[in-house]
DNA sequence: ATAAATGTTGACTATTTTGCTAGGTTAAGT
DNA sequence: ACTTAACCTAGCAAAATAGTCAACATTTAT
């Protein structure tokens, strides 16, 4: 699991989806203008978007972008997953041939990490974040500090994991 | 906090470090050999990790690296900290003439989701992974003791084991 | 003192990724 | 027909990544 800004483009763009799309379809040019990201790195991240089957272009005018399923559905995980390239295979992909044992052992620990990584986004979804867009927004309307609403609970499940590995 | 193979890299070589520096330093030509990784890369990463103070270089015959502290008081965030570059800063700042509020908002919700990965990662030192290691090692050694033929059989034996323990 | 081993530095190259521009084609609504 | 917007292709500049090379400084063994 690969973290860049680009992930951090397609999980922005999706959530500004996400949350203008429920009444109709919304063109890249308006999320482009929202969330200064140009028109075409748009269109070359819902060009992968869309062949992963997260979203759906609809034609002609008044089209645009839906997402393809509920935003409860739709993770962080197979956001980033589907606009980042593939990442490189294990070297020596486990197989008994391989001599560099350090490295290969060395290799399997950051393999772990990832994909604790990788497990915690998957169960964060655009519904999750909507959600807590929505309490800010709130918040902000009411002009009260901004409240840390932050997914207490599954950092804690975070912690918890942590300690059953040690 | 980025999750890139750059990273990768200073995470697998501060833990070969950890593992084999604490009888004599380690010259970053054996871990180069080791962990199949360029000398003059690692070099670039150590020149990092040395400047942020967690390692420290030892010249002459017989020099090399060794950790600036215990296994125990070196997290993975840090390391990964040490040879990125800064991340850039939020654009609005969080200041209040900022205009895109939607591009401010979920801007802050990404922030949020990276400061939990690395509080995540904050959590884990190189003697949690050495510790690891330790388990896998041992169980490596139990198997060959178990039997002289090392197949492909035993070998994803030994991933389960490692599964089980993350 | 000398030489060997090793760290330190800087400049340099190649490749990949990133973010964007420009130009089109195709499908659907008016 | 005309417009709108998805969809596609090619290319490009900047940055990051990964690695190379050469010169130099420092320490220690002989």
């Amino acid at each position: 699991m690969r973290l860049t800004t680009k992930g951090r483009y397609a999980v922005t763009a999706m959530l500004d989806l996400a949350f203008h799309s429920e009444i109709k379809p919304v063109t890249l040019t308006d999320i482009a203008a929202r969330q200064t990201i140009s028109l075409s790195y748009l269109e070359q991240l819902f060009a992968r978007l869309r062949r992963a089957n997260m979203v759906k272009g609809i034609r002609g005018p008044g089209g645009g972008y839906t997402l393809a399923g509920q935003a409860h559905d739709i993770n962080i995980a197979d956001i980033i997953a589907a606009v980042d390239e593939p990442l490189e295979a294990t070297k020596c992909g486990g197989e008994a041939n391989c001599q560099k044992e350090q490295a290969c052992l060395t290799h399997d620990l950051w393999m772990g990490l990832s994909d604790q990584i990788r497990d915690y986004l998957k169960g964060i979804t655009l519904a999750h974040l909507l959600e807590k867009h929505h309490v800010k927004e709130v918040a902000k309307r009411q002009d009260m500090e901004a409240s840390q609403v932050v997914d207490v609970h599954r950092h804690t499940e975070l912690i918890a994991n942590l300690n059953e590995l040690l």
